[in-house]
DNA sequence: TTGACGAACAATAATAATTATCGTTTACTA
DNA sequence: TAGTAAACGATAATTATTATTGTTCGTCAA
């Protein structure tokens, strides 16, 4: 029996070996089904999704699929600090680098980050308390090692 | 049998009373232990901690009070979305305004920002990938409903 | 196309992080 | 100093994530 390819596989079947990734059903309907999810969500919320189209899943395939994707930049992390609960001292303004690669947390002046966004009225009339930045990027540890 | 009142204890029990907190030795402990801690410890690493003087400490009350510091204003989160993780497409430059109420993620375009950080050599040589700015404030719902 | 091989998968056990419950103890107020 | 609500400790329960293992599938060479 022969079946017309479908179009719209060839897309994704180009960014997964853009990205080295072997492409297959689970991971293309994972991938289409993040694209009707504009906002930012959990693991558990595109497990459910996903499982409307392909009920066999394993919600630890979307675990390692969403893992994967945001190692090779087809996904990003909302936040670089998720995991566990992290507090400090309530005490002058400072922001944080984050190392993408081992996830280690630097404090940094304000005052060393450069020009800071200026205090304004946002969309939606979103009352500001105030700014966390953090920079994300590879510490000197990191750097040494990839090198070494 | 008389004690002479320790001098170190009032400075907190005041901290205690303008927050509207019970003076308790439970945290009394882990805030001056806290204060011992200058990064951003997780909850597990305050509770080995202060066991070493509480021995009978509960986790439970560690987590209770480090949430009840958060809230009152004596402890500030690192990561206003940690808990479970969180991703998106990796597409267009936006960050995010975090409800710190409700807790809800909206994106922000980064030109309704304002001006930005230039980029530049940051301290230690940490090599900048990018930058994550997250707004914090109360979002208008919210602050609907606190009038309401 | 076909067959071998490694990667990916589903199922599920295990672990980590956090929250809830509940009986007892403690701090604050009158 | 006694009454009362809040806080505590112990621990069960829940939630989030990762590891394990046997099976299946995608890729590449013939």
């Amino acid at each position: 029996m022969h079946v017309s390819p479908n179009v719209e596989t060839r897309p994704f079947r180009k960014l997964c070996a853009d990205h080295g990734l072997a492409a297959t059903h689970q991971r293309q309907v994972l991938y289409e089904v993040m694209q009707t999810m504009p906002g930012h969500p959990s693991p558990e919320e595109v497990y459910a999704r996903v499982k409307k189209r392909i009920p066999a899943i394993s919600l630890a395939t979307v675990y390692k699929n969403i893992h994967l994707f945001v190692e090779r930049g087809v996904l990003k992390e909302v936040s670089m600090h998720h995991g566990s609960l992290r507090v400090e001292l309530n005490s002058h303004l400072h922001h944080h680098m984050v190392c993408s690669h081992c996830k280690a947390i630097t404090d940094i002046e304000e005052k060393d980050l450069g020009v800071l966004p200026t205090l304004q009225r946002l969309p939606g009339g979103f009352q500001v308390e105030r700014y966390a930045i953090d920079v994300i990027g590879i510490c000197a540890a990191c750097q040494k090692a990839k090198r070494g």
